[in-house]
RNA sequence: GGGCCUGUAGCUCAGGUGGUUAGAGCGUUACACUGAUAAUGUAAAGGUCCCUGGUUCGAGUCCAGGCAGGCCCA
């Protein structure tokens, strides 16, 4: 075969036409049947939504995906990847509202449910073909033909059967949960109604620092021996002072300092103990009181407070301790109420340190009771529902006595109302609850102060009046059941990085609440559960089964007819409104009614591993096959989500983990570190980059320029750079391989005889042996950008830039040999190892070059070829670091000769090198002829000890004085860097010497010879050279007949001739120095340039004329 | 406010278990080289390793506290 030479390779086109031959032979398919019977890897798709389009973080995102997928397909894994959609949730239904011009309030008025949820159908699936598109063209392997699709019929249907199986096992329960709410509307609010502008505004309450009187037991003692007193009282500070009849606890930082202060009460002027944060002291007592006369107080003025603090201790003393109910209008029936607790939001930034605790009305309240096992304080309604002491309007209940069914702010009342309820208080001024709890509370020595305070409130934006944090109903998971299983699970998921396993995704778990299922909407998932106000509920797992009861409720006359019943999945639909209008009957022959909330769309996708095979009414050894995941992928942002998700069903539902090893990718920025977003238009458009820059460049750049889970810094510079340098110097690697191999009609076997292999090719042999085992271990490590760093150097610097470089003459001299064909084999078998290596990464290059190099003689792609195993046999150390010496010795003396201006055409006649060891010699000397030709010098010499001309120097070897020498490592140094050459020699001789600080060994020191006098030399660590830079009259005629080559080769490429060309060549004698360096070196110089003849005339016309330093030559060529 | 991540040259990033002189690529400048040529080599300039304390003979690295940016959650 001949191997395609390329003049300039566009990488787009060469993605194009690699997925042209992909999908012609169906390569995808084909890299997974032919893997059938090999162990699996599984392999699950965190679906993307398709309301939106893609963006250029989602090439970041699937290309992980796709590596390892491809990477475990090398490894002889069987990797099945099933694409889907991800169809409901609030994003659909806001774009659906904002293109119809409707509100919420609308649907079911304006629009029917049907209708809208029809739309929201429709705008799901919109750019499904963007999606493919893209996943085509950046090379990501997914089956998009047959993708799980939440909003399915079937998909539900096995949503239903997990929720029933959750329901079974008494995880599914009804409950409520702390969230906005107006009264006046009647209605919760969601986060987004919450951020619409103008709703926080700045308002004047009654706060208050209520006092709180500790029970005295065995631990509240300490406060009271502090004291010396019967009464202590905990202070807490509130703006909502409504809500203190429903107080439940107190609650402090563990961490945070708490004083108790001797003082009297402001009001009331009676003595009191009181407990209060050590840092808000100064913000309830006046410096002046500090210890201040506590006799005198009751006749003086009272404008100062005397107060002296008699104690300090942690908040994590506190907790545990009782105190007396401050309200005490209903009591919890049962539970431990009334104490202290600790919780992580309480800050010293206001209040007292101490945050007064009602677990009705507010969400931190609401979780720390939870946490602590602390009941919240309610009262049956008429129907003997449990209910807060404020109903729906916003109005005391009735057992709140003193403020029975008044309104708790005063705005929700009108006008008028206000004007009755003034005269009904019998004062000229209405005041409001607030107010009046404050002056009860002071009258009854417990309150400490009260003022108002102006602070940021949020408001309905439809009625303007300040929401409510109210409990609302809500079916709930109840994750905290299995919290500790969960987290025991977690432990053996290996996440990259494992600090968010560890660390975000462990303390997630650690602080585990309820999963909170219900949503008020109308696209997604329903909840399966029928219920009536007695109590009586049904759960329902299947179509099968909720056809069953439907026919149980036609019989009693609840419905006429079966909407489910005699048709395919295709024929009905699971959604509201259908499900709505389905009644059930109950055991005892009462009519049940759906619980109308849909269920969370993260339950829909944390429910993939079953619902996408509709378990378990399909597919059960398919599934069993592909459970629990092998890897997974997403953002950082998902680890409270889907990787939560699918964790915690798995951990419920199976005892299971979900997946086994996970990377949870950073950010793509723009490349200033700003988030990308269409609005500021500098989102990196997907299709434009793919299409300037190729996939492969790409996707090479996005991994190697950063791991995958830092934020990437997206800057297209950096692809350039990529393209040019890596795919570049590959593709010219490759050109230069087939441009001879073509020539001398090779074609490479992969297999070089290594007895016929240079020290070069086998020094190229083991480093690619290296580069494997550790490209493998990146991979199998899910580590992508080690991966592609480490092919990267090995391409750039030592395949193109080392081994093509000194080695690029045997490729193009003289006819087919040994030599030749070792070359050959050396550098097809490394291009095709690092096709392979790559292909992962770079998968439309990798088979483009791999099918190049290979034709028809193997796979017919690199993606159905096995991963290379590393010979070990091949790997040689002492090559490795003798070829090591040769690139700094070169590097050495190409700064020498750049230093003194002689170029590298001149040759030179030596080069001393000192070795302090036989081994360092051995090593140097494998490699001196390709020092010499590398550097155009004749020779190499050694200098060892006996020459008797090296000085050596010594340095201390810190790390193993270390731990010898410790404090005094600073006088050790001193004493090594003092030695004198005796010392120096005998520590040599005998291993060890004895200083005046201690016994130094050998090992202890590091030796280093120092420069040579009357050469030119250059150190590099422990290397020395030193250039003899003496030109005699052989050398410089040497130096300009390679000089002349030099020309004459330019010449010739300018004139157009062809590499094979032979010519003929005239000179003019114009010069007897250049004449006579032709004439001596002419076979040299007709071999370079293959020339037939080289004729020096004394005149010659129609000749060029070509500058030579210091010579014109005049010159003549002419095809053979 | 809490959890997690990041902070090293103009830019993008490396820097096992602490070891004294902190590296690479790109970019800039200069000079070379030129049957790989949209390449290549050599060199120069460029650093408060975010800050402050601490541990240590020795800290970019370990500890504590900050600062800045990001993500998630309140």
């Amino acid at each position: 075969m001949k191997y395609p030479e390329y003049k300039a390779v566009n990488y787009a086109e060469v993605a194009n036409e690699i997925l042209e031959f992909w999908e012609k032979e169906d390569i995808f398919r084909k890299s997974i049947d032919e893997r059938e019977g090999s162990p699996t890897f599984t392999f699950y798709e965190g679906p993307p939504s398709a309301n939106g389009t893609p963006g250029i973080h989602h090439v970041m995102a699937r290309t992980i995906k796709d590596i390892f997928c491809r990477y475990k397909t090398l490894k002889g894994f069987q990797v099945n990847r099933k694409g889907g959609w991800d169809t409901h949730g609030l994003p659909v239904e806001l774009q659906v509202e904002k293109e119809l011009g409707i509100t919420k309030e609308d649907i079911g008025k304006k629009i029917s449910v049907a209708e809208y949820n029809q739309k929201c159908r429709e705008a799901v699936m919109r750019f499904t073909g963007l999606w493919s598109d893209m996943t085509d063209k950046m090379g990501y392997w997914v089956d998009m033909d047959a993708p799980y699709i939440t909003y399915k019929n079937e998909y539900i249907e096995s949503l239903w059967n997990l929720l029933k199986r959750l329901y079974d096992k008494g995880l599914l329960y009804k409950g409520y949960t702390i969230q906005p709410y107006s009264p006046a509307a009647g209605t919760g609010l969601s986060s987004h109604e919450l951020n619409q502008p103008g709703t926080y505004r700045d308002v004047k309450d009654t706060s208050m620092t209520a006092q709180f009187k500790v029970q005295k037991d065995e631990k509240s003692q300490f406060l009271f021996d502090q004291a010396g007193d019967d009464e202590v009282y905990i202070l807490a500070w509130t703006t909502t002072p409504w809500t203190l009849p429903s107080n439940a606890a107190l609650t402090v930082g563990a961490g945070i300092h708490y004083s108790l202060v001797k003082t009297f009460n402001p009001y009331t002027h009676l003595p009191v103990n009181v407990v209060l944060a050590s840092d808000r002291i100064g913000a309830y007592f006046n410096e002046k009181g500090k210890d201040g006369d506590f006799e005198a107080y009751p006749t003086s003025d009272k404008k100062i407070l005397p107060w002296t603090v008699l104690g300090t201790f942690k908040g994590s003393e506190l907790t545990g301790i009782h105190y007396d109910q401050l309200l005490p209008y209903v009591q919890p029936e049962e539970g431990d109420a009334f104490r202290v607790i600790s919780g992580d939001f309480v800050t010293t930034e206001d209040g007292t340190g101490v945050v007064h605790t009602a677990p009705t009305f507010g969400a931190d309240d609401f979780r720390v009771a939870q946490q602590n096992g602390v009941p919240a304080i309610l009262v049956k309604d008429e129907n003997g529902k449990d209910m807060p002491l404020v109903d729906r309007k916003g109005r005391f209940v009735k057992e709140v006595a003193d403020f029975a069914l008044e309104y708790v702010k005063a705005e929700y009342y009108t006008d008028e109302e206000i004007a009755a309820e003034t005269e009904k208080q019998g004062r000229d001024k209405y005041l409001s609850v607030d107010e009046r709890i404050s002056i009860k509370l002071k009258e009854e020595n417990r309150a400490f102060n009260v003022q108002k305070y102006e602070h940021n409130y949020p408001h309905c934006w439809r009625t303007d009046k300040p929401v409510l944090y109210y409990p609302l109903d809500s079916w709930f998971i109840k994750t905290t059941a299995v919290k500790d299983r969960l987290a025991e699970l977690n432990k053996t998921i290996n996440w990259k990085p494992e600090s968010t396993g560890t660390g975000r995704f462990g303390n997630w778990l650690e602080n585990l609440v309820d999963w909170n299922l219900s949503r008020s909407r109308y696209w997604g998932t329903p909840l399966p559960i029928w219920r009536n106000d007695e109590g009586e509920e049904i759960c329902i797992g299947s179509v099968e089964e909720l056809s069953q009861e439907i026919e149980k409720s036609i019989a009693a006359g609840f419905m006429t007819e079966n909407y489910l019943k005699g048709g395919d999945y295709e024929s009905f639909d699971l959604h509201r409104p259908y499900v709505d209008d389905v009644i059930l009957v109950s055991e005892s022959g009462k009519k049940l009614f759906r619980e109308p909330d849909l269920i969370d769309v993260w339950f829909d996708s944390g429910a993939m591993p079953y619902a996408q095979w509709h378990m378990p009414f399909e597919n059960k050894e398919i599934f069993d096959k592909a459970y629990p995941a092998d890897f997974i992928s997403e953002g950082v942002d998902q680890t409270r989500g889907w990787f939560f998700t699918l964790h915690a069903i798995a951990g419920m539902l199976y005892d299971s983990v979900a997946f086994k090893n996970v990377v949870s990718t950073g950010l793509v920025l723009d490349k200033n570190g700003n988030k990308m977003s269409k609005r500021l238009g500098n989102a990196v458009d997907p299709f434009e980059t793919l299409k300037n820059y190729g996939a492969d460049p790409t996707r090479w750049y996005m991994i190697t320029n950063a791991q995958p889970w830092d934020n990437l810094r997206f800057d297209l510079a950096g692809v350039t750079e990529v393209r040019n340098k890596f795919f570049g110097t590959l593709t010219n690697t490759y050109n230069f391989f087939a441009l001879y191999a073509n020539l001398d009609g090779y074609n490479f076997t992969g297999n070089p005889d290594l007895s016929k292999c240079t020290e070069l090719d086998k020094w190229v042999l083991s480093k690619l042996q290296t580069l494997i085992k550790e490209v493998d271990a990146a991979y199998e490590d899910y580590e992508p950008t080690k991966a592609g760093r480490a092919i990267q150097e090995f391409v750039t610097d030592q395949l193109s830039n080392w081994y093509v470089r000194l080695g690029r003459r045997r490729f193009w001299k003289g006819e087919i040999s040994d030599d030749k064909k070792a070359a050959y084999e050396t550098l097809g078998l490394c291009l095709k190892t690092v096709s392979q290596l790559m292909s992962p990464i770079a998968p439309f290059y990798a088979d483009w070059l791999y099918k190049n190099l290979t034709g028809d003689a193997e796979k017919v792609s690199v993606h159905l070829s096995d991963m290379p195993v590393a010979k070990e046999e091949w790997i040689n150390a002492d090559l490795q670091t003798s070829m090591d010496y040769a690139q700094r010795i070169s590097s050495m003396i190409h700064a020498l000769r750049k230093a003194n201006k002689l170029k590298v055409r001149q040759p030179l006649s030596k080069v001393l090198v000192p070795v302090l060891s036989k081994e360092t010699r051995q090593l140097i000397s494998s490699v001196d002829e390709l020092i010499k030709t590398e550097v155009n010098i004749k020779s190499v010499e050694y200098l060892d000890d006996d020459s008797g001309v090296l000085s050596k120097k010594v340095k201390p070897n810190f790390k193993t004085l270390g731990p010898k020498y410790g404090k005094n490592m600073k006088d050790v140094a001193a004493a090594i860097n003092g030695m004198s050459k005796e010392d120096l020699k005998s520590l040599e001789t005998s291993g060890k010497i004895q200083l005046a600080v201690g016994e130094i060994e050998l090992g202890d020191v590091e030796i280093q010879t120092e420069d040579l006098p009357g050469y030119l030399t250059a150190q590099d660590g422990n290397l020395t050279v030193a250039l003899d830079i003496t030109i005699t009259e052989e050398l410089k005629n040497e130096g300009i007949a390679r000089d002349f080559v030099n020309k004459i080769q330019n010449y010739r490429k300018d004139s157009g001739f062809e590499v094979t060309d032979k010519i003929n060549i005239q000179l003019q004698n114009n010069n007897e120095e250049l004449a006579k360096a032709i004439e001596v070196n002419k076979d040299y110089i007709c071999q370079e340039v293959q020339a037939l003849s080289l004729e020096v005339i004394d005149s010659l016309s129609d000749a060029a004329e070509l500058e030579m330093d210091e010579f014109v030559l005049v010159v003549k060529i002419r095809t053979a």
